[in-house]
DNA sequence: CGTCAATGGACTGACCGCAGACCAATAGAA
DNA sequence: TTCTATTGGTCTGCGGTCAGTCCATTGACG
């Protein structure tokens, strides 16, 4: 009998699936490493207070000092007491090692599909009702900076600039879990990212891809908005999958 | 100020979000909520065991066993103990009570333009690559059985029907991620829907979207296929909208 | 008619995460 | 310079959750 023979069982798969990823501590420093690596805190910024921050992540104050400590071994964060101090993210990162993209593959095994289908989905769904939207002026100059941001980034940023500005896509959608939905997906795909080369001329096409998007989007024009999208995500895509096969 | 005056502060809010809804034993309830209302496991069904449910739930039998008591002592289920015992779903479960819809919308507030935005990109996006998979004879099979369901059930079993045909379209994009995306954010709208009158004229209308979308995804046309659901979606998110106004 | 495998039901000891209170340090304000 | 509000750092008792084990029940099958 072939894997998933039973249509009926997948539905049961995907419904009886964990109910949570890891325990409370993984989670969190999961969350604080998204925060930093899409570059929503970006280096020198601080976080949140830990009281604050512990609230709003419906977590103990014992174990987000936890995960912070953990974050501050391995070289993300610093922290200072006294007032005016706080947990601060480090000038310079630790450098994402760079495992080898067949292992990877093969590790993610269908999980790399999946992931593909699912941002797919999301980014384009994304694209589509943020230039469906009315967007504040504030929203427009938000997108605008964020795109100008990207563009002009140096190679080592590059990857944290592209991620704020898909999630600052994600927001103009005015949908908060999409934007939670299209970051989580994204991390996933974080990791084989960083396993790919990032070469100067996808870059460049990249970078017009985004302004496609941009553009579709501040002129409220959806159909554009989602095609551009669609192909800028597919691109990405045919890129992972020939490095990862 | 006003709130969320700085749109920094918004990915804030959606990476900074809870790391989890609630307990374990909340969450399991949940679930298996979502699987009976969802209609994965039909009236009469039988769960998988104890055993087997709580190792791909990732929770202690001790807290399922709470969970199911729960759902025992709201008239969802029933155990029988025993070899081919187990616990199975009541033939009659129990009538969702009919909130009013006006104060259900506000106790939601903006998480009704959350849901129906995110439900949107999912269901959209999965319609979109189901219909550019290569879809095998089982799951075409699979999708015009649920389709058939859906068109010949009584009022009172349209929504869960209604639910499945979602679900199997979902099953064929091939991302177990994605379906479990679209069963959650169909849980969150279930309320919803029962707190809207079901009119014969609108599952008319509703049946007919629906053959729509399952013709263009075993025809392979993806763009069809997009477009039809995106219009089933955009009805239902107006019929919403209107009543909870 | 007895056997037996699989199921729900019950209990224990250990651990993790929680809320809350308190301490220590720091830098701006008075 | 002193005061003070805010921040990170520390500790304790409590409750939920877990893994593991054993018991009670049931119905198909030999």
């Amino acid at each position: 009998m072939s894997e998933h023979a039973d249509p009926a069982a997948r539905a049961d798969d995907a419904l009886f699936r964990p109910v949570r990823a890891g325990n409370p501590f993984e989670e969190t420093v999961e969350r604080l490493l998204q925060a930093i690596k899409l570059g929503v805190v970006a280096p020198g910024d601080r976080l949140p207070s830990e009281r604050d921050l512990a609230a709003r992540l419906s977590v103990s104050r014992v174990t987000l000092r936890e995960a912070i400590r953990a974050l501050t071994e391995s070289g993300y964060v610093e922290s200072r007491r006294g007032r005016y101090g706080g947990t601060f993210v480090n000038d310079r990162l630790p450098k994402p090692r760079r495992v080898a993209p067949k292992r990877l593959a093969r590790e993610l095994g269908s999980g790399l599909e999946d992931a593909l289908v699912l941002r797919a989905a999301l980014e384009v769904g994304a694209a589509e009702a943020a230039a469906s939207r009315d967007l504040s002026d504030e929203e427009r100059d938000h997108l605008g900076s964020r795109l100008a941001d990207t563009a002009g980034a140096k190679l080592a940023d590059y990857r944290r600039m592209d991620s704020r500005l898909h999630l600052a896509i994600a927001e103009a959608s005015g949908s908060p879990s999409l934007t939670s939905a299209v970051a989580d997906v994204r991390m996933r795909l974080n990791a084989l990212l960083d396993a790919i080369p990032l070469l100067e001329r996808n870059i460049v096409h990249s970078d017009e891809q985004h302004q496609a998007v941009v553009e579709a989007i501040l002129a409220a024009d959806p159909a554009t908005a989602r095609r551009a999208m669609q192909e800028h995500v597919a691109g990405t895509a045919a890129l992972l999958r020939a490095f990862l096969t």
